[in-house]
DNA sequence: CTCAGTGCAAAGTCTTTGCACTCGT
DNA sequence: ACGAGTGCAAAGACTTTGCACTGAG
């Protein structure tokens, strides 16, 4: 299953969130791209759909939609805050550019065995991971080689 | 090969680094625990030692420190400034307990055999990767259960 | 109509910078 | 005694909150 932005609105709208075109812009600004977004980057983005939005509407947005599980934060480098939208409810990981911010997700991560060493090595109850590689997309290669 | 905070004393003074009180203090106040530390954690932790310390010194230490390697970033969480003094100089990753904030370091990550696929079918030419693991450790599990 | 949602401005948190004083070398 | 290092205070960046107005349902 995939999340797009319509899925998104009316799932909103189930949790009898008020669907106004501010929330529209942010939405279409998080899912028209693939890369990772800083709570900037999506001002920006919904402004051109939105121009009098506000950037306290979008980090209100923002926890609405992580407390609902439509967000992934992406820890690449050091700005804790990038955000994408779910496209994978499934368990999953992401591959990101460092030239260009691209994000492709990929579901396989077999760690149960390390996890498991683990748990026993340390007599920790593991309780998750997080994952991500960073790299550079083709496109990247080619411009900044 | 691990660091303890009288190597990276030496290794200060090597790179022309003076070696004040303060700086002691911060880096035994790193040393001295096993649990991942926040700037104001170790501000705390530092004026133990030397009461005067400000903030702004852990800060421009734990720069000096990443420049040099020894630190590492903890991304637990919703905070990503959380810091460990380095204690194995070779790749490795992090076990943190969810409840004391304690992380047990460990090496092995047979992760090559995914970057290849991944490499593959997205042709991006793969940088690197993070990779942590939450849990419980031992203590926590009994006093939180 | 009603109240959730909005934008603005202000407050709050965390981090960095400017500057004069201090102290390790 | 020299300049790196320090602490303070101020500035800066980012995020959250208070409040009156607006518009979706």
């Amino acid at each position: 299953m995939e999340f797009t932005d319509n899925e998104i609105l009316s799932a909103l709208k189930q949790h009898h969130y008020k669907l106004t075109p501010q929330r529209r812009a942010v939405l279409k600004a998080l899912s028209s791209g693939q890369e990772q977004l800083t709570p900037a980057d999506i001002y920006e983005k919904a402004q051109r759909e939105c121009p009098s939005i506000g950037l306290v509407t979008i980090y209100r947005l923002l926890q609405i939609l992580t407390e609902l599980g439509f967000i992934c934060e992406v820890h690449s480098g050091d700005n804790c805050r990038h955000y994408l939208i779910r496209r994978l409810s499934a368990h999953h990981h992401h591959l990101i550019c460092t030239g260009c911010g691209k994000v492709i997700d990929f579901t396989a991560c077999d760690l149960t065995k390390l996890e498991d060493r683990l748990s026993q090595e340390t007599r920790f109850e593991i309780e998750g991971h997080l994952l991500e590689f960073y790299g550079r997309c083709h496109h990247c290669q080619r411009v900044y080689a």
